[in-house]
DNA sequence: AGCACGCCGACT
DNA sequence: GTCGGCGTGCTC
């Protein structure tokens, strides 16, 4: 027996009980284009159904029995390196995911196939054999006569508009009986875009000959020469925009032996929005001191720092001086940002000082050009990548600065699978490729800070804001207080004040509401109680399915009570939304310009940035929004800024619920004052008392982290334990419960005696119930080992393969942000 | 997940 | 007798 070529292949049609490498044998003819990191249709399964794969590896192997065939390439160059693959394979062990999953998030949209069915005709069958073959099935009938009509394939989807119902049985029924052919071919959603060049192949004094002797009878061929003749070659398009020739005209020639045409790579580029160019002049005295430090850092590297910089404070600068090192050392650098809609002027900046060796990623550009980004990263002609969560994966080479900007924000985790975040990942790379890995943020999250205290992290601080600018005064309306003196609308009479002052100075004034959970909140307005859980230090959320409040990690409930358990006094449902916002300002202030801007007013044809220059530019007095108001805005004639109501972020019901309310008050009142006056901030709140207010209000970070870190240490919950989650949801609500508690019933054991392994819930989502599934989880807060990953892991599949439980999904998920 | 195989009940 | 329902187990 002879040795032959084996690959390694990840499938994609598989979930993550039955992932792992499959080997197929490489044929003759694809030896040396079925090569690792390349994408291969693979037969699967029982049925033999094609299926995509990647290749992770191959090898040379004694020969082997019973082993299928790769089917055909995909790909003519891998698409993902080697270290892209372990990666990926990390990323499997990690976030419970399939190795397919993980790489298909690595690249971008427009390079994902897109399988298209197709049916057509069965050869040597007549219209009439073909009926009879599905005789008795109108609907089978009816598709077959529609897909014999036609003399080449028709699309599924053609069919499915035709007949107008659902087809999927008529279809693999007719198929079957021999009636039609199904026919399946794999797509790019993208395909490479290319510019036609056109060159001289005479010598210019030819050419201007040829030109004069043309001039008659083909004008336009006779300008294209002359161009040609100065410049010897240029684009097709540039060429009829100089010379007034068609691409026909410059054809001919070429068939005429005139001209050689080429076909060059083209790069669709992102249109970057000129936002005013930000100098970056000399740091001050501060900013050298945090910038010189991490410098330091990058011969130490793999390293982490955090930066911790007040808003206003210059961190851009520093990351700028940063990446320009970087570059001269020959290496590249990739800056994550939370959304680059929100931070035009960021990307804007970055154009300015880095020019064409710049490239932007992000969801909200055309897949074209993301695709094309891509390439450009992919080809080496890039230095910096600017971008969202999944730029993290940006092929750079050679990587020597990972920036992450506004590192606390929630953005950075994928809510689908692969459950990543891109901290995570960055983490990962930089240990890869020796990388520096940068955290800036106003407001660290817990992890990153306890990172950082302990030694982790270098720790950098700007404390002074730029122009040494005070921050804006804070003030806390109390919005029992406000009810009780007969009060009942959203606006307290203090925030009313102050929009009235604003109105009188020609000023404007920002309105923030948090979306979010807007309507699971239960307070009593007499004296600011709310449920809170007796077993985890979080608030309890109220789920009207059962009318009851809930907690989110050990899934302990209680029934509404009559009265305010704490005073006697009426509990209240409090929830506001941007609409009855605006509807209230509009009878309180009439006639005064007010504009929304949420998921609702916010489209395609009135995107974000129009909304708000329209606000800046007509100085509109009032802005009311959800979370896009509060990133990035720098607007001069913004004074005042008010939360509507800090409670629904302040009692979410999960443990990050202090931290987003902390960072997201501090944003706020960052906006306030950013020009020449003064600013104010108004915090509105049923609970005026509660501790985080009272910090959030004094900007005190320190004390705000020491308190939350002894909350953490109680729940069991990041940085001092991981959560992870095992999710299950299905249609039947019992079959769910009955899985989580045969589940924690079986990790109890498993854990048997290892106190540090706690095992809570079942307990409900934020939304138990969507699109008819139930959603329950139980959580383990535990220490991240392999050995623990490798436990859940386990168990995840251990269920998801279990006949009892069949119908419901199960996934695994780490840290989950609620 | 998705698909074939096989066992059992209802109807020609 | 046969067709098709769905429970069960496997995927290189």
């Amino acid at each position: 027996m002879g040795t032959e070529h084996i690959a390694k292949v990840a499938v994609s049609s598989v979930n993550f009980a039955v992932d792992k490498p499959y080997d197929y044998r490489i044929p003759e003819k694809l030896i040396g284009t079925a090569i690792p990191g390349t994408r291969v249709i693979v037969p699967f399964s029982r049925g033999n159904r094609r299926t995509e794969g990647l290749i992770l590896a191959v090898s040379e192997a004694e020969s082997r029995e019973r082993l299928k065939s790769i089917e055909s390439v995909l790909d003519e160059q891998p698409v993902l390196s080697a270290e892209q693959i372990s990666l990926a394979l990390w990323m499997r062990e990690r976030f419970f995911c399939t190795v397919y999953n993980c790489a298909k998030a690595m690249l971008p949209a427009g390079l994902w196939f897109k399988t298209q069915r197709s049916y057509a005709a069965a050869e040597r069958r007549t219209l009439e054999e073909a009926l009879e073959s599905v005789s008795g099935d109108a609907l089978a009938e009816n598709i077959v006569a529609f897909v014999y009509a036609s003399a080449k394939e028709i699309k599924y989807d053609e069919i499915k508009t035709a007949v107008g119902t659902e087809i999927e049985r008529e279809l693999k029924m007719a198929v079957k009986a021999g009636a039609i052919v199904e026919l399946i071919s794999d797509s790019r959603k993208i395909r490479d875009k290319t510019v036609s060049y056109a060159y001289l192949s005479v010598p210019a004094e030819e050419a201007l000959a040829i030109a004069d002797q043309k001039r008659k009878k083909s004008p336009s061929q006779a300008a294209a020469l002359e161009l040609l003749a100065s410049v010897g070659g240029a684009s097709v398009a540039e060429i009829g925009y100089i010379s007034g020739a068609s691409a026909a005209a410059i054809r001919n020639m070429e068939k005429s032996g005139l001209v050689w045409m080429e076909q060059r790579e083209a790069f669709r580029r992102p249109a970057i929005t000129e936002t005013g160019r930000m100098d970056i002049g000399d740091l001050t005295a501060e900013q050298r001191v945090a910038f010189s430090g991490i410098k330091s850092l990058f011969s130490k590297a793999p390293a982490a720092a955090l930066l911790y910089g007040v808003t206003g404070s210059g961190k851009t600068a520093i990351y700028i001086k940063l990446i320009r090192d970087t570059i001269e050392r020959g290496r590249t650098a990739l800056v994550l940002v939370p959304e680059i809609a929100l931070t035009p002027q960021l990307v804007s900046t970055f154009s300015n000082h880095f020019g064409e060796s710049v490239a932007v990623l992000h969801s909200s550009l055309g897949m074209g050009v993301q695709y094309d980004e891509w390439k450009r990263i992919k080809s080496g002609g890039v230095r910096v990548v600017v971008g969202t969560r999944s730029a993290v994966f940006a092929p750079l080479n050679d990587l020597g600065l990972i920036i992450i900007d506004e590192e606390q924000e929630h953005t950075y985790k994928s809510e689908n699978s692969p459950r990543y975040h891109a901290r995570d990942i960055a983490k990962y790379r930089a240990v890869q490729s020796g990388a520096l890995l940068l955290l800036g943020t106003a407001t660290p999250s817990i992890e990153t800070m306890y990172s950082a205290k302990t030694g982790k992290y270098g720790l950098f601080t700007l404390e002074s804001r730029f122009n040494g600018r005070a921050l804006p005064e804070v003030i806390v309306a109390d919005m029992k207080r406000e009810l009780r003196q007969g009060n009942g609308s959203t606006i307290s009479s203090v925030l009313r004040e102050e929009i009235e002052k604003n109105l009188r100075n020609g000023e404007q004034t920002i309105l923030f509401i948090n979306r979010r959970g807007a309507s699971n909140l239960i307070t009593c307005p007499e004296c600011g109680f709310t449920y809170g859980c007796p077993n985890c230090s979080v608030s309890l959320t109220y789920h009207s399915a059962n009318k009851r409040v809930m907690c989110h990690y050990c899934g302990h409930s209680e029934p509404i009570a009559d009265a305010c358990p704490s005073c006697g006094g009426m509990l209240k449902h409090v929830g506001v939304g941007t609409q009855k916002v605006a509807d209230e300002l509009g009878s309180i202030f009439p006639g005064v310009g007010v504009i929304r801007m949420d998921t609702d007013t916010v489209t395609a044809l009135n995107p974000h940035d129009r909304i708000l220059s329209r606000f800046e530019k007509k100085r509109v007095p009032i802005l009311v929004g959800t979370q896009m108001v509060t990133k990035g805005l720098n607007f001069e004639n913004v004074t005042l800024v008010g939360v509507v109501l800090a409670d629904q972020i302040l009692y979410s019901g999960d443990y990050r619920a202090g931290e987003r309310a902390f960072s997201l008050i501090t944003q706020v009142v960052g906006r306030a004052g950013r020009g020449g006056k003064p600013g104010r901030a108004v915090i509105q709140t049923f609970t005026p008392n509660n501790e985080l207010i009272k910090l959030a209000a004094r900007q005190d970070y320190g004390a705000f982290y020491d308190r939350e870190i002894e909350l953490r240490r109680v729940l069991g919950a990041p940085p001092i334990a991981e959560l992870f989650a095992i999710n299950v949801s299905g249609m039947d609500e019992t079959a769910v419960l009955k899985c989580c508690f045969d589940m924690r019933r079986v990790l109890r054991e498993l854990f048997g005696n290892n106190k540090a392994a706690r095992v809570l819930g079942p307990a409900p989502a934020a939304v138990v119930r969507v699109s008819n599934r139930y959603r329950y989880r139980i959580l383990i807060s535990s220490e991240n080992t392999k050995n623990m990953r490798t436990i859940i892991g386990n168990v995840i599949i251990k269920y998801l393969q279990d006949g009892k439980y069949r119908g419901l999904s199960i996934f695994g998920d780490i840290n989950p942000l609620d």
